[in-house]
DNA sequence: ACGCTATGTCAACAAGTGATTACAAAAAAA
DNA sequence: TTTTTTTGTAATCACTTGTTGACATAGCGT
């Protein structure tokens, strides 16, 4: 590729909006913070695909770890699983979680998951998780123990998507997809109603 | 600390056993990788815990990778659940995660959780995973979907221990551990006792 | 038009990584 | 003993990481 000395478009500098420019990164940084977890996720690749200077990440939020506590933990959020009839939320949190095609590009579950290991990025999840997603669970389940069990969802939920989109268990094992969904779903509905071993 | 020239016992090197050097190497490997994950484990680390030169580690095992793969995929192993009887499956396994305090410097399950984001180590785990854990624990259970169930088995203690544990959510919501206890131990042993969703 | 400040660019740093090489010396073989 | 092989050491490579400071300039207030 010898297109060295002529005509090259000379790349024209980015337009000044710091609000632009932030919110860019920001949405890049939930991307890649999915896809790779925190500590894989590198800020050249964020700035790369925020189209930023990788100095400007430093600059808006001080740290890699000031960009994730911004991007990612305000994202958690199970509402879309607990708007709806509770008798079904068994099924419906089954049906979104096996084999499902990522759609989006950006889940805010995973990026939990993929991050929760890192010793950086574990405290600041920590916070949101608890008040954003298994307080507001906690809150429409009825019956004893309802923090437990709402822990148990979202320990349930996260450890299915730990073994089987990272370490494709159900696919390793040739598990029958249908029948797992149908295990999850069942599963997942026993813990959200009325707890069965305590009166 | 100016003990610079004088009598410095200049340390005397290793006694040369090649065995015995590889299996330290493997033990602190264990403790490392289940301390920090794959990624985060760093070699030098791991040399300095086994007190050996960090360029016997690639002499001995070829790369990190290979050492991962010596070292932590054949200690993945829950026969100790499996032994007894399987109606008090539930009790025991939540026993064994809830409110424990670590005692042993090395936890299979641990290491396994802590590596399972790791691009590098996930496909390691895998099989050791399918073979070594579910599908032991598959045919030890009755009933439709044991394969399935299985999984699930295999995933909620997975995910109830990255959230217990690395998350602490557990603790962040102020859960009754007893009670956390129970509840778990009620999901699995439903999971492990003939499926009541399917005929 | 001016200057000033916010914004963006560039190059570099210090620290860390896994891996490799050349060499020393103990142990084994001759 | 002499030679050869195995084991351990030390230095260094090539690379990536997050972060920083010096510099350029667009765009606004005056």
């Amino acid at each position: 590729m010898g297109n060295a000395s002529a005509h090259e478009t000379p790349p024209e500098p980015r337009k000044r909006d710091a609000a632009a420019t932030a919110a860019a990164i920001l949405e890049a940084a939930r991307v890649v913070f999915g896809e790779r977890g925190y500590d894989a996720a590198g800020t050249r690749e964020i700035a790369e695909r925020a189209q930023v200077n990788v100095a400007l990440i430093n600059r808006y939020f001080g740290s890699k770890e000031g960009l994730f506590a911004q991007a990612v933990p305000p994202t958690l959020d199970i509402s879309p699983l607990l708007d709806g009839d509770m008798a079904s939320f068994g099924e419906r949190a089954a049906s979104l979680f096996v084999g499902k095609v990522m759609q989006a590009d950006y889940d805010p579950l995973v990026a939990l998951v993929r991050s929760a290991t890192s010793q950086d990025a574990a405290p600041l999840l920590r916070k949101a998780l608890s008040t954003q997603v298994i307080a507001p669970l906690a809150e429409r389940l009825d019956g004893a123990n309802a923090t437990e069990r709402a822990n148990l969802i979202v320990s349930h939920l996260a450890g299915f998507h730990l073994m089987a989109n990272l370490l494709g268990t159900a696919e390793a094992t040739q598990a029958d997809l249908p029948a797992l969904r149908a295990e999850l779903a069942a599963t997942l509905q026993a813990l959200a109603e009325t707890s069965p071993s305590v009166d």
